[in-house]
DNA sequence: TCTGGGGTCCTAGGACCC
DNA sequence: TCTGGGGTCCTAGGACCC
């Protein structure tokens, strides 16, 4: 009596893995949010922003057609396709769909998890007899089925041996495509592409190839390890070896918790007055600390970051011994890094960010400590206004700033005058 | 035509402890 | 008195991805 197989256990055979991606993800969530106004329509535009300093979040295919890309600058995007209609993103429309493909990809293996909103990997070794030992092109094809059943959406899937040439791959499927790189193939497939195709190898690698006089994939896939090493260090040296050969052992595996929350904002106009930048900082201390709050997270490490006209990033951290949530202690902190980073640096100013690492579930110290009494300290009063702002702006949907942050900025703004 | 906002991961130096 | 490494935490900056 033959048992079905159980895979990997038994035999060490090639894994079977699949990267979803939905396609112009934001783009389809627009439409779905507004069927009325956009269905049907060919060129559509996600992006721009308040600040009127926007750029391209998502394309159409009508309008990539035309030679717009994403983190293009909203007015190029314009001048080269003029009747785009441009759209906010529908950002519940994202999280929802984001939800749902989610529990759907959970019904194809228990091995699946979301890479971000709009990416997910399913791992399949070991599933064959549950899908009648058919190709993996095949099962690819009845699940890009299901999820478009399911959550509506087109979504185009890589398949491979492993997580990275699947992502590749994937790239070939677009859009609404299926593109399977057969087990054995993952090198011959990484050496038909080009250097910059390379998953992680962005523009300051690329350059760095460049000056070397590596054009293209055949001159980096005949360096060495030890030159490469010479060039970058070891450990970079060992990944791209191996990127460039479509070697990837790694496990499929979901994203833990999040590892650091922030808000940050481009002005639509440079800005350099200080008490103008600690109004527009307490902007992002209500919003980052709301999510945090939010997310049932606490805090240790507040970093406030600027970005100056020349778009280089300046940034100032602390970590207090305390994880903290309120926006009191938060803004306290962060105004006082504000204040050092200006006092080094007094040009204007075009974004103000403020993140959050260091997140625990729980307000307690790791251990105690005596210097644990060095200000600020953060109190019950503290967290019971935060929550009664959350309550009240997630009634009226207004942003609210409690009344001790602003009276605690007004006190010190008229002892500095 | 100047270049968003949300993240993750890595590096490197200094402090500090064992 | 001089001389060690290893490990961990913190800070600042940067690359990269969607």
């Amino acid at each position: 009596m033959a048992a079905p197989s159980l895979g990997p256990q038994l035999k060490a055979g090639p894994r079977r893995i699949l990267h979803v991606d939905v396609d112009a993800m934001f783009v389809q969530c627009a439409v779905l949010a507004d069927p009325e106004r956009l269905g049907g329509v060919d060129l559509i535009l996600v992006g721009g922003s308040p600040s009127g300093r926007g750029v391209v979040t998502s394309a159409s295919y009508g309008c990539r057609a035309y030679g717009v890309r994403s983190a293009m600058p909203t007015a190029t995007a314009l001048r080269l396709c003029p009747d785009a209609t441009v759209v906010k993103v529908p950002g519940e429309m994202v999280r929802t769909k984001s939800r749902a493909l989610a529990s759907s990809i959970a019904d194809w293996s228990p091995v699946a998890a979301m890479a971000s909103v709009d990416e997910a990997y399913i791992d399949l070794t070991g599933t064959e007899g549950l899908h009648r030992n058919e190709p993996l092109v095949e099962t690819a094809r009845r699940i890009q089925r299901d999820l478009k059943e399911r959550t509506g959406l087109d979504v185009s899937i890589g398949g491979a041996a492993n997580r990275l040439v699947a992502k590749m791959a994937t790239s070939f499927a677009k859009p609404a495509g299926v593109y399977v790189v057969a087990p054995g193939e993952e090198e011959a497939f990484v050496a038909s592409l080009q250097p910059e195709d390379l998953i992680g190898v962005g523009p300051a690698l690329l350059a760095s190839l460049r000056r070397r006089g590596i054009v293209d994939m055949t001159s980096l896939r005949a360096l060495d390890v030890e030159t490469m090493a010479a060039w970058w260090g070891p450990d970079r040296a060992r990944w791209l070896w191996r990127r460039c050969r479509g070697i990837d052992e790694g496990p499929i595996r979901g994203r833990e918790g999040a590892k650091s929350i922030s808000s940050e904002t481009t002005f639509p106009r440079d800005v350099s007055d200080l008490g103008e930048l600690e109004r527009l900082l307490l902007g992002r201390v209500v919003s980052v600390a709301g999510s945090l709050r939010r997310q049932g997270y606490y805090a240790r490490t507040i970093t406030v970051k600027l970005r100056y006209a020349d778009f280089r990033d300046r940034s100032r951290s602390r970590t207090l011994v305390d994880s903290v949530q309120s926006d009191r202690v938060i803004f306290s902190v962060a105004r006082e890094l504000l204040g050092d980073l200006r006092r080094h640096n007094e040009r204007p100013v075009r974004l103000i960010g403020v993140s959050l690492t260091g997140l625990s579930d729980s307000p307690e110290p790791e251990q105690q400590s005596l210097i644990a009494l060095v200000p600020p300290r953060e109190n019950a009063r503290d967290r019971a206004l935060s929550a009664a702002v959350d309550r009240i702006r997630d009634k009226h949907g207004r942003v609210i700033a409690p009344g001790s942050v602003l009276a605690d900025q007004r006190r010190s703004r008229e002892g500095d005058g």
